[in-house]
RNA sequence: GUGGGCGUGGUAGAGUGGUUAAUACGCCCGGUUGUGGCCCGGGAGAGCGAGGGUUCGAUUCCCUCCGUCCACCCCA
């Protein structure tokens, strides 16, 4: 028996109303904050990932899905959103357009990793960009609008975590200094074996080690926002200042860092206060090195990614109340070829009437076709008769209260046709 | 990639080295040959993740693999 790839999931119908809900809300807001959707393929040349996200780090070191295809093309699925906006940014000449320009998008994002609770290999991903300005109230917009949204669907355990990693210059200094922490403070000794690692490759990552020994030495470390220059850090201020007066709770976590290299300046992360691991539903932050990386002219950007799986985990765990749609419906039975041929005329008028409606199928007796419509919550049930024993032929039955009534032919086709149905 | 738990019908969940592998829910049919939900009766559906080994005989013991879950790593 085949089954879905290992990482992989299938959306089953049953819980469709929770993408719907998460959709319809965070599309919504989209467009109340005026950012527009962009689609983007999911895969694309495996050389823009390399530069965009950063060759050193674990998300194209060892999770890529990666091939080459028939035409001897590196191709790579995508593991994340950015890379591809910006791409299609640059490729369409969005920077002849007002700036900045606003976009979300909604996909797939794949990353070869090892399946766990609120992880998988492929997930999704809603997220937003803002591409071609500094100001420090876009940023705060884009960890407004994730935070908005989250408590638009009724999240209400959730936690702000900000930072500022400066710029280049910036986070070269703080680098050299850290590593001349580390150095001078006898740490390579006992310490995991990735730090080691990390010093070498990439710096930042060590403040975000979770082994109790190096948490001892990250507590002494030099701190990344004395190393702010002037400028950015007014613009860590401007952010914060942004946050306090939209009454948005922050909590600033200097040894906070993003997994990939392209951020610049604002940092942020929005986890689930259950103490489960893998809780960060929102990462995102600044990245004003990325555009020109991949080829376009300097172009500063901010934007944020979203676990779509993630947060409707939380959706349940939470047990959060769903809108209710009202589902009314109809299902036509017949008791006779002849009514069957009726039920066919009727079912299609109803749904030429926007009704929902099905046929019952003749397979089955009338008993079994009203359990089968209960079941399926049907409203409505339609029973259609021999139309030459009498006048009034047909029974209406309403499933909800059991009320029912013969009527006519002319009064069914009024009720579907001039909206009493309902 | 590392470490640990688990793997029985659609789902949940018993069970045993040896005749037809419980049970519940769900599904189908029936219970006045024109009426549902409750109730009652009946029925279909797994050979116990895959492969190999031990044994007269394994779903039950052993090994490998696969999958799954959890933790680490990393991240959404």
């Amino acid at each position: 028996m085949f089954k879905s790839i290992r990482g992989t999931k299938d959306i089953l119908p049953n819980e469709q109303k929770y993408w719907e809900y998460f959709k319809t809300n965070a599309f919504d807001l989209s467009s109340i904050f005026g950012f527009k959707r962009i689609d983007t393929p999911t895969f694309e040349s495996t050389d823009l990932f390399l530069r965009g996200i950063g060759l050193d780090t674990d998300i194209v070191t060892k999770e890529t899905y990666s091939f080459t295809d028939r035409g001897e093309n590196n191709i790579t699925l995508q593991p994340e959103g950015t890379a591809s906006v910006c791409r299609s940014y640059i490729e369409n000449g969005m920077f002849n357009q007002p700036q900045p320009i606003k976009l979300f998008y909604f996909t797939s994002i794949f990353r070869y990793e090892r399946p766990q609770s609120g992880r998988l290999r492929e997930h999704h991903q809603f997220g937003i960009e803002t591409i071609g300005s500094h100001d420090p109230e876009l940023d705060a917009e884009i960890i407004s609008f994730a935070w908005t949204l989250l408590k638009k669907i009724g999240l209400t355990n959730i936690n702000l975590s900000i930072n500022s990693i400066g710029d280049i210059t910036d986070r070269k200094q703080f680098i050299t200094e850290l590593s001349q922490y580390y150095k001078n403070s006898g740490w390579a000794k006992n310490n995991c074996s990735d730090c080691i690692e990390r010093i070498s490759t990439n710096p930042l990552r060590i403040l975000d080690c979770k082994n109790s020994n190096c948490k001892n030495y990250i507590k002494n470390s030099p701190n990344m926002i004395s190393f702010l220059s002037e400028k950015n850090l007014k613009h860590f201020e401007n952010v914060k200042k942004y946050l306090e007066l939209a009454k948005i709770n922050y909590q600033i976590n200097n040894n906070l860092v993003r997994g990939l290299d392209y951020y610049t300046h604002t940092v942020f992360e929005i986890i689930s206060d259950k103490d489960k691991r893998q809780n960060a539903m929102v990462g995102g932050g600044r990245y004003n090195g990325l555009i020109e990386k991949i080829g376009g002219n300097e172009t500063p950007g901010v934007g944020f990614g979203m676990g779509v799986e993630r947060v409707i985990n939380e959706i349940i765990n939470n047990k959060i109340k769903l809108p209710q749609k009202e589902n009314n419906s109809i299902l036509f039975t017949y008791l006779t070829n002849s009514s069957k041929s009726k039920a066919i005329e009727f079912n299609i008028i109803a749904r030429k009437n926007n009704i929902k409606s099905e046929l019952a199928l003749s397979t089955r007796s009338l008993k079994a076709n009203m359990r089968y419509a209960n079941n399926l919550k049907f409203s409505t049930i339609v029973i259609i008769g021999d139309s030459d024993e009498k006048l009034n032929y047909i029974t209406y039955k309403e499933l909800n209260n059991g009320d029912q009534k013969d009527i006519n032919e002319k009064e069914l086709i009024d009720l579907m046709t001039n909206a009493k149905f309902n």
